[in-house]
DNA sequence: ATGGCTGAGCTACTCAGA
């Protein structure tokens, strides 16, 4: 079961990257954030064409985050958290793999920066919110696995230059503490669990040649309950959709789970 | 090292991203 998340940065823009690269991977599910559409506009057909089912929280011109699966998936739930701006941040579903019922959580965390400012505050809120939520969920179902932008770097080695990003909203330490808060509540960072001192990213800048310098972040994250930690069979951050034409800012990073 | 790219909405330019 491969299961792979990527921030498509508008997947009407990125439509003929994101079909090529399904063809390349085969994902069995494919987590997408920033689609940048309402649900009117998905290109519902371009992947029913693919053998895909999608499942959209969409939200006109800014985040929106789908699910777009091989198999049919249940309880799509478009209302995880409460949020005050009313923004398309989280779409969870239901996977059923063997005899465990495995809770899908696809989310675009909020930027946060500048950090002295209320998008700081709404980082930090939301944050709080959906630590709260997930604590209620895992009370009621171990098998967890949350993945997408986070829009934190968890540790120094996941940045090019980390003093650039220690007061910024991607690296600041009190919302690094919000993720290993999440964490703790029985999680492991799959990429760091299989990977502990290897530095990849998954985020480079359009300006500056940030992708040729290799100026980049990781960002973007696989968590999975302690649970289903025996079930993970391969992590891969794939960075060949970066390097393409009119690239997305983020590239994918793929799970195989057994 | 900040916003120099990029996309949406719209059709001139702002807002947002990280």
């Amino acid at each position: 079961m491969k299961i792979i998340s990527w921030n498509v940065n508008s997947v009407r823009a990125r439509i003929e990257n994101i079909k090529n690269y399904i063809k390349d991977s085969t994902p069995d599910i494919l987590l997408l954030q920033e689609i940048k559409t309402q649900n009117e506009n998905f290109p519902i057909d371009e992947f029913k064409k693919l053998g895909y089912l999608s499942y959209v929280f969409g939200q006109k011109s800014y985040n929106g985050v789908a699910i777009i699966s091989k198999l049919e998936l249940d309880n799509i739930n478009n209302n995880f958290i409460e949020d005050d701006l009313k923004q398309s941040r989280v779409i969870a579903a239901e996977l059923k793999l063997k005899k465990k019922k495995i809770e899908l959580i696809n989310i675009y965390v909020p930027n946060g920066n500048p950090v002295d400012t209320e998008k700081y505050e709404y980082k930090k809120v939301w944050l709080n919110r959906f630590i709260t939520k997930v604590k209620k969920k895992i009370q009621k179902n171990s098998n967890i696995l949350i993945a997408g932008d986070f829009n934190i770097i968890p540790e120094e080695i996941d940045v090019h230059d980390f003093k650039r990003y220690e007061n910024d909203a991607l690296g600041r330490l009190e919302i690094r503490k919000k993720y290993r808060e999440l964490i703790n509540l029985g999680f492991k960072d799959v990429y760091r669990f299989k990977n502990k001192i290897k530095q990849e990213f998954t985020f480079w800048d359009y300006f500056a040649g940030s992708w040729q310098k290799n100026y980049g972040m990781r960002i973007d994250h696989f968590l999975l309950s302690n649970n289903l930690i025996e079930n993970i069979k391969s992590i891969k951050i794939n960075s060949k959709p970066r390097s393409k034409e009119k690239p997305s800012d983020h590239t994918p990073i793929e799970l195989e789970i057994i």
